[in-house]
DNA sequence: CGAAAGGTTGACCAAGATCAAAGTGAGTGG
DNA sequence: CCACTCACTTTGATCTTGGTCAACCTTTCG
């Protein structure tokens, strides 16, 4: 089974033809300790990158989207777990098949390192977020980064399209917990909050309408110049 | 002002003939918002990495040392400040040069992935210390970080050499609090309470002793595959 | 030597965690 | 198709960790 041509990055056109692989939700695509040897891109569908300590404590790293690219790793195994959160599909191809055609396209070498930045840089954010903001301001970046994730995966849509504020909210709450550094009952009771404040209203347990965006973004601190402009969804 | 042949990776023959900056503690050498217009590579002291929000919460993103690149951003312009904390000495050259010579030189572009790569690993580290671990915790690991980057930069050392647990924090008790996500009097205290527990010594406001490693180790949780062969500091 | 910054300690406070119970909803088997 | 079950969510009560505020001590530097 082959994927037809992706948009986006010059370095994903190596999953132009690749074999795919189907996930339904909770299913482990990459399980930690397990030795590197593919590398993925999601064609559809949101998974979630997790790391979880020998005490049991979990911290979520990342929800993913279509066409984000898994394997990123100096090492010779994966010291993460990677799963499904609904029903997904991934692009795979071997690890030293990506990494030869990195070697023979410097061209696609590069977009991949511009990629990784940008990666970087979203970690950063993640770092302010859980050494500096309260519990309701990280839901209400969380909902932010739900929002701007969509945007991005589903093709960019007007800022304005009131289509983007509904959010859809797939993972449970312990999975945001978990991501946002909280416990999930914090999770539940911030949500309230935002919701008595009027900035959202819960639909149901995994869809939000974001009623008030710009004084959701005031409370998220999205002021500064560097967070204005990459969590402009 | 020239500075000799680094060792390391090959992308840091760059900076083999690059003028060099001295910096005094406390000293900008990058501003947040300044066009990113010059890269940097340290050649001597400690520096810190820091974004300030609009409100004037401070995160502290990294401590750097010996060796530690610095310019790495996607955009064109620094979304974070990067100020001296010991003494320095920076190599600097234009980030164009240097983009450049990655685009000349394959393999140097190839190493500074990699480089990137465990940059983003050690970041992941910090967003679990952040998002899962308590106050004592995060104190424990901050002091293995400290005894690992020294490691690092002054050539490695037998991990057992007793020299190493001689530990140097010269930065305010502010800049480990806004680094580890808690407030001044709570590093105090917690540091207090690594001494009253018997691991650490304090032996002045910027120098501690480590009396009990393998405890402290424990203590940091240092005991999943992941941690344990990069924090082995 | 004196001022100012940095560090420690104590008392009190509050945000969020924990524990417990009651709703809610989705999936399963009869 | 319905009912049952189990997982998930919400809400409430209470507790704990770390934050805040304030005083005092130490170090540094002019």
């Amino acid at each position: 089974m082959t994927v037809p041509p992706l948009p986006g990055e010059v370095f994903l056109e190596a999953f132009a033809s690749a074999p795919s692989r189907e996930l339904v939700p909770g299913q482990v695509l990459i399980a930690a300790g397990a030795p590197a040897s593919e590398v993925f891109n999601i064609v559809s569908g949101m998974l979630m990158m997790s790391r979880t300590g020998n005490d049991g404590r979990r911290q979520v790293l990342s929800f993913l989207f279509r066409d984000n690219f898994i394997g990123l790793t100096a090492a010779d195994r994966y010291y993460f777990t990677v799963q499904a959160v609904t029903p997904a599909v991934v692009a795979c191809i071997p690890r030293a098949d990506f990494q030869a055609r990195m070697r023979r396209v410097p061209e696609a070498e590069h977009a991949f390192l511009n990629m990784t930045f940008r990666v970087l840089e979203d970690l950063l954010d993640v770092i302010y977020s859980l050494g500096q903001r309260t519990a309701l301001e990280r839901l209400a970046v969380f909902l932010l980064f739900l929002r701007h994730a969509r945007r991005l995966a589903e093709g960019p849509a007007d800022d304005a399209d009131p289509a983007l504020n509904e959010v859809k909210l797939p993972m449970t709450r312990e999975d945001i917990a978990d991501f946002v550094g909280l416990q999930k009952e914090t999770v539940s009771r911030s949500l309230g909050q935002l919701e008595r404040r009027g900035l959202i209203r819960r639909l149901d347990n995994h869809h939000v309408r974001i009623l008030d965006l710009a004084q959701l973004r005031e409370l998220a601190g999205v002021v500064d110049f560097a967070s204005s402009y990459r969590l402009r969804g």
